[in-house]
DNA sequence: ACGCAACTGTTATATCGTTACATATGAATC
DNA sequence: GATTCATATGTAACGATATAACAGTTGCGT
């Protein structure tokens, strides 16, 4: 389908970020077409917000959006728009930040996982091939049941430690 | 040194937590010992909590439990012990619950992964043989220094699974 | 006893997220 | 078209998590 390499559209390689935003967007409305879900102005604007770049964002960032585009004024607004990209997939989580980042991979959310700059605080994401072994193995052991893996790298992407 | 299987200080295997509680908080005093650092009585209060179970508690909940100690009345007292705490490898942040653990493992935290159950909110510590390696790849692949990794894995316990 | 660094006390505030309930809208059915 | 129900939005109030800034205290080496 995508004969591009794995890292195209990293957020610290150069790339053509409008054609790795208009794709993320055309996936998550082709998505919603074929899931019967609604994505309505507020979820959209949300959505288009966070794929603008790679940078995560927060909730009252994008409440600041809202208000400014008149589409809502208190923060259910946001919170709900963002509930629901992330239960779909088109947005995820970074724990680590308390911030959000449009999904780019259209991936499962279960073998995402982040390289978050603590600097710029732009986000990359990765694909795992899986959960790493030693912590898949001790659940079984328990019998823990693992609904959600977070992976989640802090540090410095290069650019940021050039200009330190 | 310690000839015990590596999971037996699991939170969701049955263990001598005595043992378990009172061996995490003598290498705490060792450590402190070792490279002079002092575990003064708010920062030793602190670890004891969190030492008491393997239930990830609140910075609030801590500072709920140190005001009834007479140890502190405001917020700061707590971040700042569990700052302490967390920046020598005697608890862990749980980013997925914005809450704190007691280190049972005494790993340098690099290695640290956590089985988190939504349910009863207890936590076993996993220890990672090294980050998942698509992480590490892309890291190298695109220069970015990576300082720490966050691993935790979200669901239900075998007992929490059995309750429901 | 002195001086410095580390620690603690206190006030205030920033940041992140939810509850609860009222209202509106879309789309299937009568 | 009117009815109905599920889904989505509007709004006010609040709860939970965390930090800033600055003053005061303590431990400890000299």
């Amino acid at each position: 389908m995508n004969h591009a390499s794995a890292f195209d559209m990293d957020a610290f390689r150069p790339h053509d970020h409008g054609r790795c935003r208009r794709a993320a967007r055309a996936a998550a409305e082709r998505e919603c077409q074929a899931r019967g879900l609604r994505l309505t102005p507020a979820r959209a604007f949300v959505l288009d917000a966070l794929l603008e770049s790679h940078r995560a964002m927060t909730a009252y960032e994008l409440l600041d959006r809202l208000r400014e585009a008149g589409l809502g004024k208190q923060p259910p607004i946001v919170y709900r728009a963002l509930d629901f990209l992330v239960a779909n997939g088109f947005a995820h989580r970074v724990e680590r930040l308390g911030a959000f980042v449009g999904c780019v991979h259209g991936a499962d959310d279960h073998r995402a996982a982040f390289l978050v700059c603590r600097s710029c605080r732009q986000v990359a994401e990765a694909v795992l091939e899986a959960p790493p072994a030693a912590l898949t193995a001790q659940a079984e052991a328990t019998g823990f049941a693992v609904e959600r893996v977070t992976v989640e790298a802090e540090g410095l992407c290069e650019r940021c430690r050039a200009d330190a």
